[in-house]
DNA sequence: AATAAAAGTGAGTAATCACTCACTTTTATG
DNA sequence: CATAAAAGTGAGTGATTACTCACTTTTATT
C-alpha cells in the first residue's frame, strides 16, 4: 500500500547506515560527512576523521576496507535516498489517478518534499555533487537509479501530462532537463551557495513550481 | 564604442594568460588545465602537470609560486570571461534603446554567445564549478564580478523588462536564480554531465529560451 | 565461567607530496 | 662580444599520506 516507505526501508537495511552501526561506526560516519563536506574527499585525511570521532585510526580501517570504500558506504544510499522519491510509485500514480489539474501540487508536493530532505542532508548533497565528477562507481550508481528507475517513472508521468494537454509537446529528455536544473538550481542555491540568505522558503518553493509550469504550459 | 571587447581585451592582458607566455608556461597552463578538469585540483600532482608539460618540476614553481597560485591563475581570468558577457553593457543597452519584445532575442543572442564559449572552455567550465567550493579566493572573486559588476545590470535590465510587461513582478533575487538555473543547467547537462549524446543544440537553445520566457511570462 | 569472535588500538611503513636550491642554459641589453 | 638577468633543471627534503599488523579489550555464545 505505501511502496515508497517500503523501498526506502529496504534501501536502509540493504547498506546498513542506519542499522547495526557500532557507536563508534557511527562516530566515524558521522565524522566523515562533516570533513567531506568541508575540505572535501582528496583533501580530507583519515587520521583527521580518526581524531574528529575519537576513535583510533586503525578502527576506520576495520570497518572500511581503504578511504574510497568510506565514501561510498557515505554516498550511495544517500543518491538512492534523495532521487528515487522524486518520481517513486506513490507520485506516479498521483498522475494517473487523479484529475489533470494536479500537475501544480504535484510539482509543489515533490519540491517540499525534496526541500526538506535537502535541508536535512545538506553536507550530504554538498559531497555527492562534489565527488560524482571524480568517482566513476558514484556515476555507475547514478545510472543504476535514475536511469533505470527514475527517468521511466518520469518519462511515464510526462507523457500522461501531454495527452491532457497540461505540459506542451517537446521531448521528454529536455523536459526533464529544464525540470531538474530549476529544482536543482533552487536546492544549491538555497543549500549550497547562500545558505545564510534571508530565505522566504515558501514563497520560493512556489515561485519555482509557477516557473516550472508555465514554462512548460502548452501554449 | 564597443566596451565589451575593451573590457575583455584588459582582462586578458591584466593576467597574461595568453601574452607574455614562455612556451614552457603555456605548456604547463595546458597541462595543468587537463589535469585539474581530470582528476580535480587536490588529486593532481605537480609531478604529473610538470611530466605532461615536458617540463622540469621545478619549471612549474619558476612561474607559480604554489600550485595554489597555478590553479588561481587558470581560473580567476576564465571566471571573468565567463561571467562579465551574461550581462554585460552591450547587452543591457539593448535592453533599455530597442522594443521589449526584444526580451525574447535578448535570452537567445545571450545564451548563444555563452553556449559557444562553454563548448570551447568545457575543461575550465568544470575545473570552476568543482574548485569554487574549497577555495575562499575564488569565492571571493567570484563575488566582486558577479555580485558588483554583472548582478546590478541583470537588474537594472529586469525592472526595464517588467515596467514593460515582459516579465512577472517576482523578486530580481529569484528571476535571476530561475534564468542562471535554467542556463547553467543546459550547459553543466551539454558539456559536463552529457557531452557525448546526440544533441540538436539549436533546437534546445531555443526550447531553452521558450521555457524562461514563458516561465517569466506576465500572466 | 570458558572460549571464541568481533571491535578497537596506535606505532610503524613505504609511497607520495609540494617545494627548494645550487647549478646550467638561454635570452636580452649596452 | 661581454655581462647580467631570466628561464630552465632535477636531485634532494621534510612532512604527510593511506594503510598494516601485532596486540588488547569488549561482546556474544555455550
Amino acid at each position: 500500500m505505501n511502496d515508497l516507505k517500503d523501498m526506502m526501508r529496504a534501501l536502509e537495511q540493504e547498506d546498513g547506515e542506519e542499522k547495526n552501526l557500532t557507536p563508534k561506526q557511527a562516530q566515524i560516519l558521522k565524522a566523515a560527512v562533516e570533513i567531506f563536506a568541508e575540505k572535501g574527499y582528496a583533501s580530507s585525511s583519515t587520521s583527521e576523521i580518526a581524531a574528529r570521532a575519537n576513535v583510533a585510526e586503525g578502527t576506520i580501517f576495520r570497518h572500511y576496507k581503504t578511504k574510497k570504500d568510506l565514501l561510498i558506504s557515505i554516498v550511495t544510499p544517500f543518491m538512492a535516498k534523495f532521487m528515487v522519491p522524486f518520481f517513486a510509485a506513490r507520485f506516479t500514480r498521483r498522475v494517473f489517478d487523479e484529475p489533470p489539474e494536479e500537475f501544480r501540487s504535484l510539482l509543489s508536493t515533490i519540491l517540499k518534499d525534496r526541500f526538506a530532505f535537502a535541508a536535512e542532508n545538506a553536507p550530504l548533497l554538498r559531497i555527492v555533487l562534489q565527488e560524482m565528477a571524480f568517482h566513476p562507481e558514484l556515476q555507475q550508481r547514478f545510472q543504476d537509479v535514475f536511469i533505470k528507475d527514475v527517468y521511466p517513472k518520469f518519462e511515464a508521468a510526462l507523457d500522461r501530462l501531454k495527452q491532457g494537454g497540461q505540459v506542451v509537446d517537446k521531448p521528454n529528455s529536455t523536459i526533464i532537463r529544464m525540470i531538474m536544473s530549476a529544482v536543482m538550481g533552487f536546492l544549491i542555491t538555497r543549500f549550497i551557495l547562500s545558505p545564510d540568505l534571508d530565505w522566504d522558503d515558501e514563497r520560493e518553493i512556489e515561485e519555482t513550481v509557477a516557473f516550472i509550469m508555465y514554462g512548460l504550459a502548452e501554449k
